[in-house]
DNA sequence: TTGCTCCTCACGTCACGTGAGGTGGC
DNA sequence: TTGCTCCTCACGTCACGTGAGGTGGC
């Protein structure tokens, strides 16, 4: 007679995973010593080396418990069986190996090259740090709502920095970060960003940015908290006959009437 | 600002999980409305668009949280460890894939294809299912101990099974499974066993069975309880100066003095 | 008033690991 | 008498799933 260790050691488990596989009910509870010590014979030997066997093979023991009690048939569908789900689970790993290799391309999380290297442009223009913080935040919403229009709005993008008057409004707005709520010069800013969206709606370039309603909303809610000439700038955008800052928009001449109304 | 629910959508995860995100410290709470309900901005929308980036490319949350506040250096470091991780996990899985198939190959659980086609041969000399039965778990646990002499011992059961006498032992033992203890026959059975253990032992073939003593014990054991029969031959044997059953020895004469006693 | 969403516990999953606290066996 | 083994709870792991029971919002 085997007490439980020995047992253990046999099939090379350990004492706690026999006990376990007691309370599960896939090795009976053997007899005991009157000192409450289980005793083991050779039927739990040769059980247990079966479990074990399975369990090895990557079995969850509940299918043990079946594949101990099938006929040949049903064991062979169950290996089988067995074998189908390793290989769906070693496919879903290697997924995952391609994923994590593509995170460790791209040094930003989240985002696909073309904003990473977008975004690397802006600091290299010398875009401030909480600014390009921003627009990455814009993009990694982007990149998770419509994937497959950002490689086109970010070739519109990098299109719109090889206008001069561009690069200038990024700086002017990269300053601007730590400027005051009441600094005179927002207006400025106000000014050359109206001429550029007259521009931009002249040439027809309304863009698609692949973000819903509510979201932008978010996006601009950041901005405005961002700092206090994000507020003030939107608010002089608003006065001057545009809307938002993430997606900015005229607003037609009826709705500006209504004016200050919230919704 | 956004309900969890919405904030969850955003991101492709249930709204449990952005809940047990919370709870983890992965995602810090947010404000509440009067009425208790979580508010969300957008930095919860690109903080959890991240984590699922992370978390759905295999990294464990508590990764996660290193990851999302780790330098350029770290993160790359953090990533060739994760994938090398998944390289392991994936080896293992083909490992399991391997074991598996050795399971259905051979049609028998943790037992080797040259131990199947043994009792295989048993079968078809027409020997009882319950004996083979026990030579199945004497097999079983020899695998389990010693598995390279496996084969060897196969080889010599085989070549037993090649003399005639051996055979009609076999067949002798099959029937006599459903005998009684006090049947006269079994005396004849002893007796063969005899005339074929002495002529082992002069052609000098005591086998190393792989198997230590407490296993040996286990198995007679098992024998034992598994037919009157069985304790019968086992007495009967003992009585001429054999001991054992699983591993037949010869006691030498002063021991055999000593007689009845017990261990 | 009726669904719908939200809230907070709290147990369940999987296969044990790891103490805690106590007792028999050599 | 001193370790060593054994015993039974019972919590912890991992990333949530799944009710239970209750309440605000349209």
């Amino acid at each position: 007679m085997l007490t439980i260790s020995q047992l253990a050691t046999y099939a090379g488990v350990t004492v706690r995973a026999v006990r376990h596989y007691h309370h599960v009910g896939l090795l009976p509870e053997p007899a005991r010593t009157a000192s409450g010590y289980r005793t083991y014979d050779a039927t739990a030997v040769i059980r247990l080396i079966q479990i074990r066997t399975l369990a090895d093979a990557g079995v969850p023991l509940g299918r043990v418990q079946e594949l101990l009690y099938a006929g040949p048939e049903e064991f062979a569908a169950g290996v089988r069986q067995i074998d189908a789900d390793l290989r769906a689970e070693i496919r879903r790993l290697q997924e995952n190996r391609r994923r994590i290799a593509a995170l460790a391309a791209g040094d930003s999380l989240a985002l696909p090259a073309s904003v990473v290297g977008y975004l690397g442009r802006l600091r290299s223009l010398g875009v401030d740090g909480r600014y390009v913080a921003l627009e990455r935040g814009a993009w990694i919403m982007i990149a998770a709502q419509a994937p497959d229009v950002v490689d086109a709005s970010i070739a519109k993008k990098h299109a719109e920095l090889d206008d001069p008057d561009m690069v200038a409004l990024y700086r002017f707005l990269s300053e601007a970060v730590q400027w005051s709520g009441d600094d005179p010069r927002i207006v400025d800013i106000a000014i050359l960003l109206e001429r550029l969206m007259i521009r931009a709606v002249e040439a027809g370039e309304a863009d698609a940015d692949g973000l819903d309603d509510p979201i932008v909303d978010l996006l601009d809610a950041m901005t405005v908290e961002s700092s206090p000439v994000g507020r003030r700038l939107i608010e002089i955008l608003q006065s001057r006959g545009w809307k938002g800052w993430t997606r900015i928009e005229r607003v037609p001449v009826h709705a500006q009437e209504v004016g200050e109304r919230t919704g």
